[in-house]
DNA sequence: GAGTGGTCTAGACCACTCC
DNA sequence: GAGTGGTCTAGACCACTCA
């Protein structure tokens, strides 16, 4: 049982999973190491809904039976994913698919702070001045990988910290995801609008990337977010993705940043 | 040999390393795993330069031995290292020092990229305006964690896109740091500036954090980058930190955003 | 072919959570 | 005490680089 266990060649049991399979096997355009197979088995359960956003995954013991591979090389696996905030750890508890309902902090993808920290730090309050359906502009569907023509919800809105408008967002998703969004629907929810994106339409937001650029209020801009005409704004356009890097929302943000300003850490 | 080794219990060869030491130790106020301690000790040695930057480290195999720990032990230590980009790892080569000469990426830290993907990528020109030696602002001094009055050496620098002026910066560097700083030598040194900092001063920059606003062009920004007065330019303050997180540069820079755009990621 | 990092396994034990 | 994730070890083998 010891000297001569002879090979710890990997188990076959993914044969159809993702590229030629274990290391074994052909080797020769494309190899993928075990672990990656398991990362992409486990992303596709996350895909389908078979765990849901805040429920708990199978134990690591559990996916390595069900995958037949070792608890080590699940390990690895459920790294990866924790380390893209797919997935939660918490030592004791178990396994949990990350949320943006329920989430410790507001709002995850605002990197928006205050210059001086606030002293009520859940002062901020949601205002919808608009939500319509109409057939995407031709640069939104492009963004959206839509084709141009195709329905698309539309929303505005203004954020105000401590009583002072500071952001304006424009909003735009794919129509036939989000059947039934309305204003009030966006008023009437909770917590932040990604999770009620998840609860309601079963869109979950795993990534974005956003253009910053310095731009000049016009006149709309300025009487909402109550600044003089002209007044330098901080333009922040973000594309985010769903699973598969499917770009499900483009959002054309302008920040006020007389008293806050956009976070960023670099390494 | 087999059924019975009693104790995996870690060696004891660390024991006046990080906090209370191995498992097996007190566990009372500060548990700190083995290979974070070994992450420590490999810091140290990056930050007394035994290893400089862009030559490689000894193997796993050799720092194992040298710690006294298994290789699965150090390479989780490095694993993170290589995450937090301070470390490289090149298979079947070894692992080598992270730098910023020599680097694929000309501008590792600058995150501004060409509204359309740029023809000739490599034509960056740089301009120094100014570089001079004073006694440190007070807002200068406490963002570094020195002592108002203290000497800082203060760079001036422009720089130009497709012979556009794209970006102005005000750089603040710790005079006792930075002995012997000049234009010529700035001006002299091929590739990203934080390159000379590693060859001629041995100080690394391995973490920046950034503040982001929209302003209004001055006249002074206005003439050296050549844009109308009060033109929104974006605001881009950086805070620098070497190892221990000591900040060691503040720069406020000034960039135009009508042909490029500052970039994010957010997950 | 030697040396390096990369993958995979099996098993032991520790820290944390909850019943 | 049972169950979960977290740490550590030892050993085998694979992929990559270079002489």
């Amino acid at each position: 049982m010891v000297p001569s266990s002879p090979s710890t060649a990997a188990p076959d049991a993914l044969a159809s999973a993702v590229g030629a399979g274990v290391p074994s096997a052909v080797s020769g355009p494309s190899f993928s190491p075990l672990y990656q197979q398991i990362k992409t088995l486990i992303l596709r359960s996350l895909q389908s809904g078979e765990w849901r956003p805040g429920e708990a995954i199978p134990s690591e013991i559990e996916l390595a039976a069900r995958f037949k591979v070792s608890q080590g090389t699940v390990r690895k696996a459920v790294d990866e994913l924790a380390a893209e905030n797919l997935l939660m750890r918490r030592q004791g508890k178990g396994t949990f698919v990350a949320t943006h309902a329920e989430e410790q902090v507001q709002y995850r993808f605002l990197r928006l702070a205050p210059d001086q920290p606030s002293p009520l730090p859940g002062s901020a309050r949601r205002e919808f001045l608009d939500c319509r359906r109409l057939r995407a502009p031709v640069d939104v569907a492009r963004s959206l990988q839509m084709k141009a023509g195709d329905m698309v919800v539309e929303v505005r809105r203004v954020l105000h910290f401590s009583g002072q408008p500071v952001v304006l967002d424009d909003i735009w998703l794919p129509g036939h995801m989000f059947k039934g969004l309305t204003a009030d629907r966006l008023s009437e929810y909770r917590g932040p609008m990604y999770g009620l994106f998840e609860s309601e339409f079963g869109v979950r937001m795993i990534r974005a990337e956003e253009k910053l650029r310095a731009v000049a209020a016009d006149e709309t801009d300025a009487r909402l977010l109550e600044v003089e005409l002209g007044t330098p704004l901080l333009s922040v356009e973000r594309l985010a993705f769903t699973y598969g890097d499917q770009p499900v929302e483009l959002r054309r943000g302008l920040y006020r940043t007389d008293h806050h300003f956009y976070r960023n850490e670099l390494s």
